[in-house]
DNA sequence: AGAATGGGACAGCCATGTTGACATATCTGC
DNA sequence: GCAGATATGTCAACATGGCTGTCCCATTCT
């Protein structure tokens, strides 16, 4: 995947963010009120880019969630998905008919156990994730430029902390 | 406002939560998906908490982010809440007739221009956003918590780098 | 005075979540 | 091999919360 800054930057010094760095009282309510704003704004910024592209082609974010999870994990079943998406069978269910009527996504049948449906993009399907993905590539890719590969690290350790311990292996898991 | 951990952790060692660090080609295709997979689960998580208190409210998502936001900006306009949510009016309308008729929001005519509504929490109101931003900070805190410090000021940056610059000012006076 | 702005309200549409019930194919344990 | 559990699909019905378009009123600005 093409990495969008060239040449790189350098890895470790925050570029173009600055922010007022947290303070060793980091748990007043002011400082949780900024993580929850931020979280808020920067979670709807990054999936915003991705609407032009889905209304083009007449899909809603629910499509996108389900074609990003299957070009993650191709040859999951539908069961997986349900667990990852969080939502209800009917709700999936609709979401996967159009994707499948489109010609955008595949069902084979489960090899060790045939009740199961594997779902794997079509190159149609395929295509349509790439270019999906550009787009939040594009905004993460300079969020983490900006901010340096340090706060990268520091990122992820409070998002993954905000994943119930339960839940935390299935995402480390998709991520192996 | 409750500080949940007592005492506090000490503040710039990560506890609980072990993630592997970005690695110094962290603009790569699988650090990138890292860091939406992230997004997506740790800002699910989090609202996910205040669900069960609004379904006992009779109150949606939609609901809880009106009174979030009022709560935080006491006397802010319509239009300023209608720009910090990006959506329309119409959609906000409803969600501010709910609050009006259940008493729990106000809205004081404008002082400098009588135009205006200046929107505010009743007694009721603000009792109730405080149940709901307990269940946010529970979670928030915690996340701040395992991850330490430092990993709160690499959240807060790359948060801030995927809000379009444009966007910045207004994000960052929310907070001041 | 006339135009622009802030806010409210009507009707109606669509996407996407929900519940509950039921059908079918397949697998697993006894 | 049969009984029960499991994976999936599907029907009907409903709720939430976005959207558009239109119109109106009060107020402010020029």
């Amino acid at each position: 995947m093409a990495v969008p800054f060239s040449p790189l930057p350098s890895a470790n010094k925050p570029q173009g963010v600055r922010v007022t760095p947290a303070s060793p009282l980091f748990l007043r309510e002011d400082e949780i009120r900024r993580g929850i704003e931020l979280l808020y704004f920067g979670y709807t910024a990054m999936i915003r880019g991705a609407d032009a592209i889905l209304e083009q082609q007449g899909l809603g974010r629910a499509h996108h969630r389900a074609l990003y999870f299957i070009a993650r994990r191709p040859g999951l079943s539908v069961g997986q998905l349900l667990g990852l998406l969080g939502i209800t069978k009917q709700s999936l269910g609709r979401v996967l008919t159009d994707l499948s009527a489109r010609g955008l996504v595949e069902q084979a049948v489960g090899h060790a156990d045939r009740r199961q449906r594997l779902l794997s993009l079509t190159p149609d399907g395929a295509a349509l994730e790439a270019r999906l993905f550009t787009e939040l590539e594009r905004s993460m890719a300079r969020a983490y430029g900006e901010a340096g590969q340090q706060a990268v690290t520091g990122f992820w350790a409070v998002l993954m902390g905000l994943v119930p311990p339960e839940a935390r292996a299935e995402v480390e898991a998709l991520q192996g």
